[in-house]
DNA sequence: GATCCTCGAGTTCC
DNA sequence: CTCGAGGATC
């Protein structure tokens, strides 16, 4: 008995080792050794060994790639290191500016590029500890996505072990999509079964990453290939990108075997040229070629912009275009009663998704593009996802009634429409009282990044204004569940849930309520700054804004003078909110009726002071700093630490909140990382003070 | 006064 | 994702 288990033991481990072995020479070496068939012989006699052999069966087994329950939802995930997205480039100018730009910066003549194909996929983070692969995430907002662990263990082509000497963390980044192939025979099945065929690659690998039942996921062909890492722990890096990617491969994850060394300017000329000439005869849909600074060193210099690299550019392919013709132009009015006039289009598919609207932004706009309804005209997806009108191909008939008119009272409430000097848009005056307008600021006040009320949709706020339930935001706090069963596709549970969604939303970050009272040029950002400085919503009505522009201008001047005087210049007021927001905010809360809203918000909601920003923001905060930084001084860290208010000590504890680590870093570190003190690099230093802000735990 | 950058607003499709 | 405008900076 013992020695049977024994002997099948060692199968069972020899069985693993060759498949996975299998594994990499077709999906990292594209190099296969065996048959499809064999394949499946040797993955056969695997199950049965386990099956008979219970004891032997192990998560890692290349059998247990299924595993776990559906899911009734994702649960979101970290990403501790933003993933960002990459700055775009659609025309030689726009390259060479880009070349520039990194000469300048790096000081040096000719850069070294690595080139790689941009698939047509989804990002995502592969999370590796001691070698295992143990979690991995959507990119979700670049901060945070959600937890697809389960699913793409499903995916083949990501190792479940990674290969040899691997180290203690790794967070590889890269593209998970679907083979056109693949794709072809997906949908084949997909109709022979009568269910919905998927409209492109991209759609597909999406809609089979997302599924919550892994088991689904498992059957759909999907493909991943990594370009970069995120996180690193305990292993020196490369000197290069193109190093790096060999690494990745070498631990037996898949990496595009198109990626190229090319030099200077002409160098991405020319791979951007090549690629597009051979993107049919590639197996994926490429939608462009990406380029990095190879030098590590070079793209730490060159650091970061507030959502993608400086380092980096992709370089895009010229969008597909496709004629159809203008059935009609109608016009729309948005939140603060723009009106937008959108081109009714005869469907017509491009760019993989059959598209039916186009927003044609103004009336500008459409006289310099010449539109008129009833014209045949080319349709492109800008950056591949919103459609736009690109020129007329072939005037219609164009009688004078096919001629666009920006109508002269609002479409919806009939109130007068008003285009101010200088800007483009047409307004409807109607303000709250037009019942488009109210609308669109009920669904922005539960949207997801404002007071996020589930279930409050569109549908649901039709009606809601409709039948005058609620008129302002505050109306919510009071709807009675009756009221809301009554309404179309409500019934008693699903009204309980909305008012339970809605209660769920009182105590929200002030910041978030702020901004979703939708104040013109009030957005996310400017809200927070304003909690931050306000701290309290009597506080924000009440304010004196001609003191406060005083008191910018003061300050603003002193600061000059300081840097002249090459002083550290003082924290500024208000940053960010000039003389034009200062005047939609005193206009906004002058008026009573807008005040009496906000105070009984106030009532309703009761914000707390999460995600907002502060002058001390890193008040009660210990830093430790270590080894050397790249680009700043101890002292400048010290100094940038003390003036938000942290405390800088010089060793480590228990009590100690970070600590900053750089090159040569010693005995800190090492007491930092056995405390599980947070530890961050310069860049997550710098990006930490950027945030300055009360962790908002949502 | 020019230029770079960030933020806000509007938009499409599944 | 893109455009335009406001704000910051030189």
């Amino acid at each position: 008995m013992s020695a049977n288990l024994e002997a099948a033991r060692s199968r069972v481990n020899a069985l693993r080792e060759a498949i996975e072995s299998h594994n990499y020479r077709y999906y990292v070496l594209d190099d296969p050794e065996i048959s499809d068939s064999e394949y499946d012989r040797l993955f056969l006699e695997l199950q049965q060994l386990e099956s008979q052999y219970p004891q032997l069966l192990e998560p890692r087994s290349p059998t247990q790639r299924v595993g776990g329950e559906p899911l009734s939802e994702f649960s979101t995930a970290e990403h501790r290191i933003p993933m960002l997205s990459l700055g775009n480039a659609f025309s030689e100018a726009e390259m060479q500016a880009f070349d520039r730009r990194v000469r300048e910066s790096c000081d040096a003549g000719e850069i070294e590029y690595c080139a790689e194909p941009k698939f047509d996929g989804l990002a995502v983070s592969l999370r590796y500890e001691s070698g295992a692969f143990v979690r991995g995430a959507t990119r979700g907002d670049g901060s945070r996505g959600e937890d697809v662990t389960n699913n793409l263990r499903t995916v083949r082509a990501i190792p479940l072990r990674l290969r040899g000497a691997s180290p203690p963390v790794l967070e590889a980044r890269g593209e998970v999509l679907m083979l056109r192939a693949d794709f072809d025979r997906l949908n084949e099945r997909q109709s022979a079964a009568g269910e919905k065929e998927f409209v492109n690659p991209r759609n597909a690998a999406a809609g089979s990453l997302r599924q919550l039942d892994p088991r689904i996921t498992a059957q759909r062909p999907l493909r991943f290939f990594a370009y970069g890492i995120g996180d690193v722990g305990g292993q020196s890096m490369p000197r290069a990108h193109s190093q790096a990617l060999d690494w990745l491969a070498g631990l037996g994850l898949p990496v595009s075997s198109e990626r190229r060394v090319v030099s200077g300017l002409q160098g991405m000329l020319e791979y951007h040229q090549w690629m597009g000439s051979r993107r049919g005869a590639l197996p994926y849909d490429i939608d462009g070629v990406v380029f990095k600074v190879n030098a590590l060193v070079m793209q730490e210099k060159l650091g970061f912009l507030a959502r993608a690299p400086r380092f980096a550019v992709a370089y895009k392919f010229p969008a597909e275009e496709a004629t159809t013709q203008i059935l009609a132009i109608d016009v729309q009015v948005g939140r603060s009663g723009t009106l937008t006039p959108v081109a009714r289009l005869k469907p017509v598919f491009v760019g993989g998704v059959t598209v039916t609207n186009a927003t044609l932004h103004n009336e500008d706009e459409i006289r310099r593009k010449d539109i008129w309804r009833g014209d045949t005209v080319f349709v492109r997806r800008a950056g591949d996802v919103i459609p736009e009108v690109a020129r007329v191909s072939r005037p219609g008939a164009r009688a004078a009634d096919d001629r666009f008119v920006m109508p002269a009272t609002c479409p919806v409430c009939r109130s007068a429409v008003i285009r101010l000097e200088g800007e483009a848009a047409t307004r409807c005056t109607g303000g709250l009282f037009c019942p488009a307008q109210r609308k669109q600021a009920l669904l922005h006040f539960a949207s997801r990044r404002a007071m996020d009320i589930d279930g409050l949709g569109e549908k649901i706020v039709e009606q809601l204004v409709e039948k005058s339930l609620a008129v302002s935001p505050v109306d919510l706090y009071g709807l009675k569940p009756e009221a809301v069963a009554g309404l179309d596709r409500m019934g008693g549970k699903s009204a309980q849930n909305l008012i339970d969604a809605i209660n769920a939303s009182r105590g929200r970050p002030l910041a978030r309520l702020i901004f979703a009272l939708g104040i013109p040029g009030i957005g996310e950002e400017v809200a927070k700054v304003l909690a931050g400085h306000f701290e309290d919503l009597d506080n924000l009505v009440e304010a004196d804004w001609g003191g406060i522009a005083e008191q910018k201008k003061s300050l603003q001047r002193d600061n000059a003078a300081r840097k002249r005087r090459g002083e550290p210049a003082l924290p500024q007021l208000l940053e960010g909110i000039g003389p034009e927001l200062m005047d939609s905010l005193a206009k906004f809360l002058h008026e009573s009726r807008n005040r009496a809203v906000i105070m009984a918000l106030n009532e309703a909601v009761r914000p707390g002071l999460a995600g907002t920003p502060r002058g001390a923001a890193l008040a009660g905060k210990t830093f430790v700093l270590t080894g050397t930084l790249p680009t700043m001084t101890r002292d400048r860290a010290k100094g940038l630490i003390e003036a938000l208010g942290g405390k800088v000590a010089g060793s480590v504890s228990g009590k100690t909140d970070y600590v900053v680590a750089g090159e040569d870093a010693g005995g800190k570190l090492e007491k930092a990382r056995a405390l599980g003190v947070r530890i961050l690099d310069e860049h997550g230093f710098m990006q930490l003070i950027k945030k300055k802000e009360i962790p908002d735990g949502r």
